[in-house]
DNA sequence: CGATTCTTTGAAAACAGTCAATCTGTGTGG
DNA sequence: CCACACAGATTGACTGTTTTCAAAGAATCG
């Protein structure tokens, strides 16, 4: 399923043969199973990983134990910690897959490197980075000000796609609330 | 004041004179007296703006005209919506003064202009890009996975100026509770 | 099928929001 | 310089929402 990852890029950028050639040298291929994590807590995080197929999510474990999900990344989409990245800090986040899936990863020095040889790839990566901020400030804006049904109801709205896929205790997680809150809040949801 | 818009420039990245005439010759500045808007709701948004001195907030007014504090900008820092910038549409925010400010406009079109003829420019945005990126993450992390309480104190760890610089219910509104809240939050923890 | 994970339900407790009143400090105009 | 107005902070009583804990039911995986 490399080759998706190359369609991806073909479908965002004009890249040549060579260019694709460049890319495909650097890239690895990862296979995970359901429940197997790409990066764990504690170890420093080093690429950047576009899914291919499959689904993960990238989440953090509190003190009590419960899990805070910051993201999901389904095929097509992006992951990884750019905190960890950036700052050669040990992650505080999990990644792992909650879906069968296939991951292509670049070694930052690698990707870094490319991006200076293949101009358009640096500013495909500034134009998601760009959109990803775009998309956190609107879910800060929804958290801060919506109500934990509204919340909900904006989940849907957003992801339709993500919402049929995770379990319902995922989307608690992403939106902060319990499973048990989400099961009541649905019920009143449905009467209406 | 626009001297410290330079300075900060000069400080970031390396800049002809040349440079900083063409930065000079497309930037405006605009005076903002306390309480005034920089930017209203409807509105479209235009600019970069770069804050030489004072303080705004962007935030948003929902259906029960209760304030959401999405962002704060002393001086030296960057506002604006950029959600209204980048897609054309009316903006969902306010900014307006929390002080008496100063702040370097430069309309979208000519900023692009001259990124595109000073490239450590370009990079210098998406260098603020990428680390305001990071800060969303590690906001949403906060406020999906902290108590009220351990909102209020990581925001007085992260910025403890800006905690001594506005009014206690603009703290409120930026971890999302209401002022009441936040000094039940105070009195419990001062207590200890 | 059996085991595990996920969802639902109930009751109690903790938490945060609302509304209204009071207190405090600041600054402005007379 | 004082008095007053105003914005901000605090308090109390009450309401509403969300969490917690425990247990049972449903769905899914191996």
């Amino acid at each position: 399923m490399f080759e998706s990852f190359i369609n991806y890029l073909k479908d965002k950028i004009n890249l040549s043969n060579d260019e694709i050639d460049l890319i495909r040298a650097v890239a690895t291929l990862k296979k995970l199973r359901r429940h197997q994590y790409l990066l764990q807590e504690g170890e420093i995080w080093r690429y950047n990983a576009f899914v291919a197929s499959g689904f993960l999510r990238a989440y953090s474990v509190d003190d009590k134990g419960q899990e805070h999900i910051l993201n999901f990344a389904p095929e097509n989409h992006w992951t990884g910690d750019r905190e960890s990245l950036v700052n050669h800090t040990p992650s505080h986040l999990n990644i792992d897959a909650i879906e069968d899936s296939e991951v292509v990863l670049i070694t930052k020095e690698n990707f870094d490197r490319i991006c200076i040889q293949i101009p358009q790839l640096n500013d495909l990566v500034n134009a998601i980075l760009h959109k990803s901020f775009l998309m956190s400030q609107r879910r800060i804006h929804d958290i801060i000000s919506l109500s934990a049904e509204d919340k909900y109801r904006s989940f849907l709205e957003k992801f339709p796609a993500i919402a049929q896929r995770v379990p319902q205790h995922m989307i608690a997680s992403y939106i902060g609330v319990t499973p048990e809150t989400l099961t009541r809040i649905r019920r009143k949801s449905a009467k209406e």
